[in-house]
DNA sequence: GTGAAAGCGCTAACAC
DNA sequence: GTGTTAGCGCTTTCAC
């Protein structure tokens, strides 16, 4: 039997709630029986338990981690993992417990996060992807449950997320190649289903009209994300143009890219992938990648959810993260 | 305010007790009630609330899973995100929650532990990584809380864990190096701290005793987990003597070898890591590796620990994942 | 400044 | 078969 409260009250000589008081470090109470009690806490090895705190309180000091069905490769794409250092960090600094948890599909999802919330698990929700009308958000919407997304939500007034400025980060890239003389410029990217997809492209095309290109609608291709769909993507591409340069919206996209282009001994096409992943940097040619910042993006969504969740004023509903573009062989 | 088992019991016309009688589908309840109480629970969208219930079953139905401290890499080893999916997916289908968290450095660790036990906040403990004389382990087994380890611990017979077999999966290695030819073959391994290096190195002296090839302390070294340590292991070596082989405990580790090898133009040295991940097989030349199958390593992980903590008869208190040698151009 | 008592939502022993 | 009751360990009124 572990200790509980009512032991160190015994010990202690008080009633329980004089030691809760104490543990709350309630102000009216005696400097010595707060040293008593301290003392018979210590003596006892006395541990609050926390899941009796938590029905009391209606608070579980729990933050759930939402991770997206489907993707085969979730946890391999460094993305995810980044972020849940960033989430943990921060967390852990501010007395939270991440639950850890994942959809087996897309239509799991929604089950899952409704187990969550109804049961009273989590105090607060990271969601880690957005789609278009995602219905994730609507029901933690609907449910008045607290949460935060990373990625830009349709009604980016409501609810509360960080993210990148996608649509920048993509034209300053597009914009950079152009300046380096490029002038048929490729794109391909993940699902439109993402919204990151969409934002990419936007900034896309912004680049090209405000350097007065006309967009080509045979040079932009939205498909799945994958290597081998980047890769067919990529062959249909270049058997009606070879453009000179092709920015994509992930490394693994870039990769299948890439592989296409050796495949037709293509040499002098630019590439540009999303995310700075590792395996990047060794590919022959090494590739240009634009970092996301996905620890921070983390730690910035952890600190809304627990601003939320605690009610603290906060001036802005997001964090935008800043991007950097580094720059390899394959744009050299 | 949530709906609760009360509410429930009044609209279908029945005690609480009743509705819990149904919820956890015990038998002498009359199919009619049963009936009308789904009914009721269903109309009020009823979810039990499960930190009432897990303060009176003394159980969360949640594992808790430390990922180590100090590792700046921790996250971006592939190993513990595969693991991590692992234990995640046999976690759902038996119905537990995965807490998550980490420890700043390793004094923290026992730190973390005690309150995570101590908050009572899960059901038992799954740890990553073992150390010679584990602290953590020995924290654990002091408070007789049900944990399994991934990694062989000193006492192999009490503690649950899994693990390779890291002696054979490291012989089998340096054997076929053996029947290729090879003789002169050099060990670079992580820290001696970790009992995963110890066994792989007992693995590489078997092979070699085996083979009647006596070992030479000058081509053994035990340093730090990281590339830079390897690259200059490597560079030391060499200085002694070119190995016309160099058996490795970890991809990181073999990407700081050929690095080295690359300096310095030694073409003709095998080479072969351990955990197979993504980049060895984008390395120029691409490099063996040993695909140690952390997901299964997970999932029978999270196996013996829910096991254990629901009393189910168990014929083995650890298990022994089989390993796979993939080979690539540095062994050809 | 401290104690008594009620209550968070659930389960389980004990009645009938 | 079903209801009554007590209790899990904590916090928080409300007294004094």
């Amino acid at each position: 039997m572990s200790v509980t409260i009512k032991d160190v009250a015994n010990r202690a000589n008080v009633s329980p709630s004089t030691v809760s008081r104490v543990i709350s470090n309630n102000s009216r109470i005696s400097d010595a029986t707060k040293e008593r009690v301290r003392a018979a806490m210590a003596e006892l090895n006395y541990q609050p338990n926390l899941i009796a705190r938590s029905l009391t309180n209606k608070s579980t000091k729990t933050l759930g981690l939402l991770l997206p069905g489907s993707k085969a490769d979730l946890l391999l794409n460094p993305f995810f993992v980044q972020a849940m250092r960033g989430i943990s960090s921060y967390a852990k600094e501010k007395g939270y417990y991440i639950l850890f948890t994942h959809a087996d599909n897309d239509e799991d999802e929604v089950e899952v996060l409704s187990n969550l919330v109804g049961s009273q698990w989590v105090d607060g929700i990271i969601l880690t992807t957005v789609k278009d009308n995602d219905k994730s958000i609507a029901f933690l919407q609907y449910r008045k449950h607290p949460f935060v997304v990373i990625g830009k939500p349709d009604d980016e007034k409501i609810t509360y997320w960080v993210d990148n400025d996608n649509i920048k980060a993509m034209y300053d890239v597009v914009d950079l190649l152009i300046k380096k003389g490029k002038k048929n410029i490729g794109f391909i990217g993940g699902s439109h289903e993402f919204k990151v997809t969409k934002y990419r492209l936007l900034g896309y095309l912004k680049a090209l009209k405000i350097n007065n290109i006309k967009a080509d609608l045979n040079l932009i291709y939205e498909k799945d994300y994958t290597e081998e769909a980047a890769y067919e993507a990529t062959k249909e591409m270049i058997e009606y143009q070879t453009p000179d340069a092709i920015v994509t919206t992930d490394d693994l996209i870039a990769f299948g890219v890439q592989r296409a282009l050796l495949e037709q001994g293509i040499e002098d096409v630019s590439l540009v992938g999303f995310n700075n992943t590792v395996i990047s940097q060794y590919k022959k040619p090494s590739i240009s990648s634009v970092d996301i910042n996905a620890e921070k993006l983390g730690m910035f969504a952890a600190k809304l959810l627990i601003n939320q969740i605690e009610d603290t004023p906060m001036e802005t509903n997001n964090y935008i993260i800043d991007t950097k573009l580094i720059e390899r062989d394959s744009t050299k």
